[in-house]
DNA sequence: TGTGAATGAATGTTTTTGAATGAAAAACGT
DNA sequence: ACGTTTTTCATTCAAAAACATTCATTCACA
């Protein structure tokens, strides 16, 4: 990424966020410390912003005060394997395509590379958070509107499946919660099944990305057959991946 | 490929992305990294683009600075006030209401609160941060979908509107960025000023947020008359409200 | 064949980057 | 309140990337 792009980034996430810490920009823009502090103190001289002990805030707020709604992810549990599955994942873009990303962690962990790929793709998500996350990127994101499912913050019902009808994906990155040689996908909820099937049908590839932990697992809601879709996971001895390759095809990460 | 074409060709990608990195024109264009440096540099002394390091930018806009961020300064400002305003729109609830709530810092306020209310109102928002934020807190909410606003993580468009058109509030919250006695309430993007008049239009009771520092303010796009909602604000001995009681309700928060 | 523009490679220089270090500041525990 | 631990900061250094410059080759056209 270019130096002006990444500033420019780091404006945007200012003036939404009001006040920024060192720490979380270096993290989302998946540069170095060193880096982003050079860049703050740019930012900084400019005039543009002003620089904090740990961070940086906008010019005109007074710092006694914070509203600081910091309610949002704690969940960084940064397992290696799925941070593989997400490399893996975002390899198989050029940039620019149109793609879905499920919600769940584990496409979660594509949001910050998806910040990186140029040209940006335009990202089609049912999950409020992943859209929440992509935006402070600056990724062309579009929402699935819908009843929103408190325990995953993700659309599901007749309006998300009536809006995503309408439209068509490059690619898409599901989510797998059981992969079985004979069940194929499943997932246990029945509305979250619904979606994932109307994705995968209007997707010109469909990829499910899943852990070893999910293989050999069924549950209720049959989302598709291992036929149909691509399954990215990572380097597993435990599991027998080589029964799987000849019902699906699959992805699977580099053992670095 | 004639030398003229090629650099027509670089001009359209640069007008199309705003910013590219010399290494991408040089991949696309299938030249080597000399000719397409000398390519733009030559573009760059026409005064044409703008050359930055790795790359080239449009010289005229800067993607982030956009006009109505001026604005959106402002709402930085008066913490206290935003959480005054918040109370009183929240003490107009009975619980169990169906209710919209606006993108914006002011409505944002009223998140935390919203959790508290019982019975638990459904949330309708087109804002995908608000959203994530109440289903964290166990709110019910369905989020209108469509393209993502990059700048204020809202959803905007004809997607947008189809949805909302098929809703009916109960209240709406609206944040205002400003209000005037002749121009009522206004706001800089043309987008977001629809969907706010859609929002009203469907409610039996619309409310607008604002601090005093959005009154005897006018921007671009007409949002709705005095008439037509109830403004919630603070105690202000600067503006004089008591010109707008003629025009409009008002519901002002108690000096506490 | 000669000429000049355009190209790609080679060269050394400058900029950008990430890591390492110790100093300063903030947070913590008692 | 006080000393300890953790975090953030400024500075420095080496590696990597991007840069300007030079030079030899190619190609069109006279």
């Amino acid at each position: 990424m270019m130096i002006s792009e990444r500033q420019d980034k780091i404006l945007a996430l200012i003036q939404k966020r009001g006040r920024i810490s060192i720490r979380e920009l270096q993290e989302l823009l998946l540069v170095s410390v060193s880096t982003m502090r050079r860049d703050l103190d740019k930012l900084a001289d400019e005039g543009l912003v002003k620089r904090i002990h740990g961070g940086v805030e906008l010019l005109s707020q007074h710092p006694t005060l914070q509203p600081e709604i910091a309610i949002a992810d704690k969940t960084k549990l940064n397992q290696p394997s799925k941070q593989q599955i997400a490399l893996t994942a975002i390899a198989q873009l050029q940039g620019g395509e149109t793609l879905y990303l499920d919600a769940g962690t584990t496409t979660g962990a594509m949001i910050t590379l998806l910040g990186q790929v140029t040209p940006a793709p335009l990202v089609v998500t049912n999950s409020v958070h992943h859209a929440s996350q992509l935006a402070d990127l600056m990724v062309p994101v579009v929402v699935i509107g819908g009843q929103v499912k408190l325990s995953t913050n993700a659309t599901v019902g007749m309006t998300a499946a009536e809006q995503l009808g309408q439209l068509a994906f490059d690619v898409s990155f599901i989510g797998a919660d059981a992969i079985d040689l004979t069940a194929g996908i499943t997932t246990p909820d029945l509305e979250e099944a619904a979606i994932k099937r109307l994705v995968i049908a209007h997707s010109r590839h469909a990829f499910v990305l899943a852990d070893a932990s999910k293989f050999n697992q069924r549950a209720f809601a049959k989302v598709a057959d291992l036929e149909e879709v691509t399954i990215i996971t990572e380097p597993n001895s435990a599991t027998e991946l080589a029964s799987y390759q000849t019902k699906t095809q699959l992805k699977i990460g580099d053992q670095s």
